[in-house]
DNA sequence: CGCAAGATTGAAGTACGTCAATTCCAGTGG
DNA sequence: CCACTGGAATTGACGTACTTCAATCTTGCG
């Protein structure tokens, strides 16, 4: 089975047989971690790059109200804080909210193997530059557009990202959250958040099981939410392969 | 007078003087910009990597309704995108909001540079990391702070990052924004910007000057606006300098 | 079976948006 | 020096999207 990371870089640039080699290779040391557990906590001194191999994550901070935004979810493929080991400490924590495989990669590893394979190099920051444009967009999202359009939009990104690594099916995909989590990462109330669901369910746009979310007809809910996929970079090299 | 650039770095790490000489020779030509003129635009491909010097400029949006949410402010000593020429084209535009002088880098000349130094190399990663937690805390402001502390806390950002670059004078700095570009940041709308202001102006928090913002306490106001400047990881070398 | 966590729904309150009028002010021309 | 002008700031009245509180219902799980 092909590492969910070589498939997200896939999106980017095409990648050498050694290249992947080196990216399997990367999952030395692996940790396996519950629902709920912090895999690394605001103020800490980083140590290790983390990527998430199997699960969804969360950064996220502590509020004095006692609030908890999420400001990122991390699924398979997702490198977390690639250079992050040039900060003191950590202004936000990692944690995880289904149970997660991660592989924790040394420093050290990580630049060698950048040193050694330049496209390698230029398709890992390509991903944080992904991330960054997430980001960006999630503040667009947040700030500019109403309740059931920001959750409509989510379900598209997220719908894309785990496409781009293989991990959905049938228009679906598993998604391990619950709705104050959905709810403190739009920056809503969860019984807002449940309305705009329920809204988007009587709209005939999506239909949710247990933990998992389907789309009944993306361009109709790209088109309601608005989403223009670009800043998400996926349009290169494998793309195509995933729609079939 | 010392490059902003090279005041920024030092919080991060001293530099040697060879380091600051290859900064100041970064400033090969130069562009001067008029008020709100695009340096970039969303769709273009960059090709050089850009350097403010002189004023004040935004990354920005376009959405279909209209709305123009900003994203990020970027002060004398910001690189825009450093990396971005790894991407196929830009998926958000960069405008000046006042008159900018601005330094336009080859991708060239600065992974020469960055070749070169290590130091100087960590350190421009660093700032990059700095980036996307300052995106990561305006994501939190934006979703889960109400109108009065968001711009409060946006206030505090901005003393501290003027500050930062010797842009700061007697506990004020030059902040050339309308209100509507204000609410266009803190997703709000210019009317209700401007009742926030004066209720801070009433709290005898801030005065406001033709184009100035004065912090009358500035640790008042960080205690109202929940402030907390670990995530601008401001705290290393050359920091107590600036308080003098 | 029974519990606890999460999802769902209703009713009432509020922070913020909308619309629109008025005032302020820097710049320009006389 | 002053009148004129257009953009921005300010204020008021009113509407609404979202929150709050609280009850009930569903579902996974020992």
């Amino acid at each position: 089975m092909l590492s969910p990371l070589v498939r997200k870089l896939e999106h980017f640039t095409a990648l050498s047989e050694e290249d992947k080699r080196a990216i399997q290779a990367f999952t030395g040391e692996i940790r396996q971690f519950g629902p709920r557990e912090d895999i690394i906590c605001e103020g800490d001194k980083p140590d290790h790059v983390h990527l998430i191999l199997e699960g969804w994550a969360a950064r996220y901070k502590l509020l004095p109200d006692g609030d908890r935004p999420i400001m990122a979810y991390l699924i398979p493929g997702d490198l977390c804080d690639i250079n992050v080991t040039l900060l003191d400490k950590m202004d936000h924590s990692i944690g995880t909210l289904s149970p997660c495989r991660v592989a924790m990669i040394s420093r050290d590893r990580l630049t060698a193997i950048m040193a050694e394979s330049p496209t390698l190099s230029r398709a890992l920051w390509w991903s944080t530059l992904v991330d960054e444009a997430i980001l960006r967009e999630w503040l667009v999202t947040v700030g500019h557009r109403p309740a059931n359009k920001r959750i409509a939009h989510f379900i598209c990104e997220m719908m894309l990202r785990t496409r781009a690594v293989g991990l959905s099916q049938d228009n679906g995909f598993s998604m391990p959250l619950t709705q104050e989590e959905l709810a403190d990462t739009m920056g809503m109330t969860p019984v807002h958040a449940n309305r705009m669901l329920k809204e988007l369910r009587d709209q005939q746009l999506i239909e949710m099981g247990r933990r998992r979310m389907i789309v009944k007809d993306l361009p109709r809910l790209m088109d309601f939410a608005d989403f223009n996929p670009n800043y998400l970079h996926q349009q290169a090299a494998g793309l195509q392969r995933e729609y079939t």
